[in-house]
DNA sequence: GTCTATACCCGGATAGAC
DNA sequence: GTCTATCCGGGTATAGAC
């Protein structure tokens, strides 16, 4: 067996990989993924892009391998906890759909380039000192935090920074 | 103006009360609502609804306003923190639609009840002792823990109990 | 191989007849 | 109060032209 025997994920034709790099711009840009527009936005008509890519699912999964990689770079490059918390604020504010895609619902693992995940979530596990249930609480806690913004759930004049230091303080002692 | 010359929400026909139900019947059982299939439960043709709700957000709205009563009453009952984290945790296993209607996205205020977020939310301003940043860092914690679980974030062999003891002794220091 | 046209099924919603 | 007919928008499968 060839190294690239690789079941998961599909290695990506060119032409595959500008359809996926056309639909994270669409994310970006409008909030949601459609085929349709999708294939519009390259000039295509829709059953075009099922000759690349078996279908929507996977040019999710592949936003996701990637993004998770991108998450991972920002997180790695944080010092302290509070630059972590710091980073993931700042990761999910400038790409709140591509959080979203990454961070709620069910994560389609099957599809996805293995270990991106895992990358992502390191830096939270280091943080934590290696304890795992305070590592699941301070993820928690900055998901929640960073859903309850984007979801509009706090008063306007709510102290956000304020929150943010409070948890981080309270669940890691800094 | 009489009392109930309130705007929001509307005063609901029996009718409308009736499909109400049904719809949250249809939530909790097959995890969103269709207008069609809803239609389809009560023995009746889809565009009959709409004589008796202006759409599907208004049925939503009716489901979330009579929830978060519900919610509240039990979040009321805890004594403890403790016992607070528990119910809220028990509250969204139990109905996780529902609690995603009530807590995950933007809220359709306009169309509440009026106070009805309101008296959910107190019990935990309540139990963070009055300062509103602990009171957000508290919800957020929640919040993300439970949305996580629902969503299988968690490895199957992670232990959830430890890290709910882990954040609430955290943040409030229980 | 790459595209297109067409079509199916699902969704929310509206107009107008009974 | 309920109906039928209809529109618009999605994801996606198939057939066939180039």
């Amino acid at each position: 067996m060839s190294p690239d025997s690789a079941v998961n994920p599909p290695t990506l034709s060119p032409r595959a990989r500008e359809i996926v790099a056309a639909a994270r711009e669409q994310l970006e840009q409008e909030g949601e993924i459609s085929m349709r527009r999708l294939a519009d936005r390259l000039g295509i008509k829709a059953p075009s892009l099922y000759k690349h890519l078996p279908g929507k699912p996977a040019v999710e999964a592949a936003i996701i391998s990637d993004a998770f990689l991108e998450a991972a770079e920002r997180f790695e490059a944080a010092q302290t906890l509070r630059e972590l918390g710091a980073a993931y604020r700042a990761f999910a504010l400038e790409h709140p759909h591509v959080y979203r895609l990454l961070f709620q619902g069910r994560l389609p693992r099957e599809r996805l380039t293995p270990g991106a995940e895992a990358r992502a979530a390191a830096p939270v596990i280091a943080a934590a000192g290696g304890d795992p249930d305070r590592a699941r609480a301070i993820f928690a806690f900055a998901h929640g935090m960073v859903l309850l913004e984007l979801d509009d759930r706090f008063p306007d004049d709510a102290d956000l920074e304020a929150a943010w230091a409070a948890g981080l303080q309270s669940l890691v002692g800094v």
